[in-house]
DNA sequence: ACGTATTCTAATGTATACACGTGAATCCAG
DNA sequence: CTGGATTCACGTGTATACATTAGAATACGT
């Protein structure tokens, strides 16, 4: 006889095949269309306002319209695509009250993180960033490579705050932020500068001084915004 | 002649007829779909931790199994859903772990809120927060209407904040928020102190105070978090 | 020439059929 | 009865055809 009570349902497969057309591997079609777009709109193939239609991208990635969509979906609840009333979908674009907005959340969010950091962090979390640090010193003049380290180095940050909502929360306004256009990193003044205010911050989070910290990222966050409204805004005061 | 350059394609149609079978109207099946799993949830139909499955949810909704894996996709970037290993797309639940690190984030978001409130809202906003004050004064005993009100009340700070990215990351916040259960305003005495706790909040946003506001808003959370504490663990201590 | 009604069409919404992988049930050997 | 390979069924991934809608182009009357 068969069971009467099926304890468990059958779980979810879920994640297919590799894709065969491509050189890369991914776990599903819609991955692979997630990644891609996303990619786009980093290195700029996308701008900013630019329309997004489902078949032109299913085309250009030669999959068919659904793992499109579930790419699409999942973009636009991250906002980094946003339906215009009648212009359909676009890639997200910032003017300069959103980018405004954007930096004061930045500037609360990794304030946060670096004060949580600094309270609980373990050791070996400590450690790590104190590694980061020493090794951006070696990176002098290698914007590329200073860019990506930046990222690991604000990622490792906020790992070790050890909040999985302030993660995505910092996630969400990270991938608005490079809406803005390319890392700041890639300029040299910018790059030196940030330098220093790293070493400022991972001893803060050494010392475990959580004020201290949360004042160093604010003030972090607060020049790459002085530096960013340069870049995009040159004509204006304030 | 064809124009040459057609300035601009063609703009996207999108919400389509009204959902013909259900008695309320909707802009799209999708939309249906996504609304009724969140009420489900809310409502407590579909519990934390309990699978989620397209056949069946299509299935209940009479509606076919595309719209439902957009609501799906939707619900699962905004953490509402989670893809648990082994089992298939879930419920998120919250573990005593989650429930602080949720609490911790809430306290710095409601917190930015009230500050930015305090300094950004509008002499009308302001208006409105005195109003919903002095409402609230007149609805002693009816839980139900409290519950409702202390949302518009919250939604009604974060609106004053101007500030989109932090109203974004709150409702991100708030949704894993009623996975933990009914709203505390439903019980009498969290709901009395809760009305004066936003009495002092309302005072210190109308009188322009950020730092007053911000520590009103903490305390508020703070205050709501120990109820949720002995309500969901009631035997532990600290 | 101008405004208005009609038709056309591009793009999304929806349904459905099929492919595929994974866990679970089944069956067999020891 | 127990351990392991085999089969099976369920659920998701993907493709595609069709429905629907709203903007754009056209045609028409005045």
């Amino acid at each position: 006889m068969g069971s009467i009570t099926p304890l468990r349902r059958k779980a979810a497969p879920r994640a297919s095949s590799v894709a065969s057309g491509t050189d890369r591997q991914y776990a599903s079609r819609s991955e692979l269309v997630y990644k891609e777009l996303r990619d786009a709109i980093e290195k700029g193939a996308l701008k900013p306002g630019e329309r997004v239609m489902e078949v032109e991208i299913a085309a250009w990635l030669k999959v068919s319209r659904t793992p499109v969509r579930d790419a699409l979906r999942r973009l636009e609840t991250e906002g980094v695509l946003a339906l215009e009333p009648r212009n359909g979908l676009v890639v997200s674009s910032l003017d300069r009250q959103a980018m405004l907005e954007l930096y004061a959340m930045r500037e609360v969010l990794e304030g946060t993180a670096a004060r949580l950091c600094a309270r609980h962090a373990s050791d070996f979390e400590r450690m790590e960033l104190e590694e980061l640090v020493k090794r951006e010193e070696k990176l002098r003049g290698n914007f590329e490579a200073l860019a990506r380290h930046n990222r690991l180095f604000h990622e490792a940050v906020h790992r070790g705050a050890h909040n999985r909502y302030l993660e995505k929360s910092l996630s969400a306004v990270n991938d608005s932020m490079w809406l803005l256009g390319k890392s700041q990193m890639l300029m040299p003044h910018r790059a030196k500068t940030a330098q220093s205010e790293h070493r400022e911050l991972a001893a803060a989070i050494l010392k475990r001084d959580p004020d201290a910290a949360e004042e160093a990222a604010r003030r972090h966050v607060r020049a790459a915004q002085r530096e960013r409204l340069k870049q995009l805004f040159p004509g204006d005061r304030e």
